[in-house]
DNA sequence: CTTTGTGCAAACGATTTGCAGGATG
DNA sequence: CATCCTGCAAATCGTTTGCACAAAG
């Protein structure tokens, strides 16, 4: 998986972004999550065998990750930030009883009616955020 | 305003709530508002003149309030925990240049084919956020 | 009178900062 | 070699908690 780690590289060159291997290992470690981490979750998880990096510097890649646009913030609950590596537009659905975060096509609300939604607002992105319970949680 | 204010004291009622003027004052504050203030913004409001609650009553009169179905939180930025005592459905926009929260009415989503967005998930509820420039900020 | 809410101050958890040394381009 | 990043520890911010007293139903 040398190719992988190279276009990593690329592309976090291709932001300007030095190229640190803390910064490196916080941006990995992101993209081949499935979940939808904290920046705590991140930092334990790369410190888990080896030190890699230090808190504040997994706080500050992920202030510069998600600045350069590599990287989304995901706000669900109150009081806790979660990180997402994967930029193609999605949305979000969190399970009110387990916890758990899946992401949602795009597609599904591709029809919304955006344009028109009030004159004069320039609109950049919007996110759909949806609660319920998961099927898992649904099927005792 | 005798009127307002009776209405306001059988809705919490209606709740089971008991009816403490600091609770009232709370509640009250974020019904005549019209913007989306956080705990600190509702707390100096309130003690503007007259000390009416401390801190801690109001971060538990606001949790009180959202475990009792008449206020909602609402996660726009990270680390900032707003409130919004309009719970007819609504979405909100948010101004990336001046910051501004407008109220974005529920029925511009109506349209919404929420049903089929995946099947095993039971949908309780799901809230569109906007991004982009309002139109004071996008007119020069 | 029993239960629940309040105020205060201390505790807490997540995130940020200042600063000295180290690595990157 | 100038700039930017990192680590550490301390600082900060928003929120929560423990406890004794007060108020609501």
């Amino acid at each position: 998986m040398q190719k992988q780690a190279d276009r990593i590289v690329q592309t976090l060159k291709a932001k300007g972004l030095r190229v640190t291997p803390q910064r490196f290992a916080v941006y990995t470690n992101l993209l081949m999550r499935h979940d939808h981490p904290t920046a705590e979750q991140i930092l334990s998880d790369l410190n888990q065998d080896a030190p890699t990096s230090s808190q504040a510097t997994v706080y500050l890649s992920l202030q510069t990750l998600r600045d350069a646009g590599l990287v989304r913030e995901v706000l669900l609950e109150q009081g806790v930030c979660r990180y997402d590596a994967k930029v193609e537009p999605h949305h979000h659905f969190r399970c009110k009883c387990c916890g758990e975060i899946e992401d949602i096509a795009w597609e599904a609300f591709d029809q919304l009616g955006l344009r028109q939604v009030r004159s004069g607002l320039k609109i950049d992105s919007y996110e759909v955020i949806v609660t319920g319970m998961c099927d898992r949680c649904n099927t005792p």
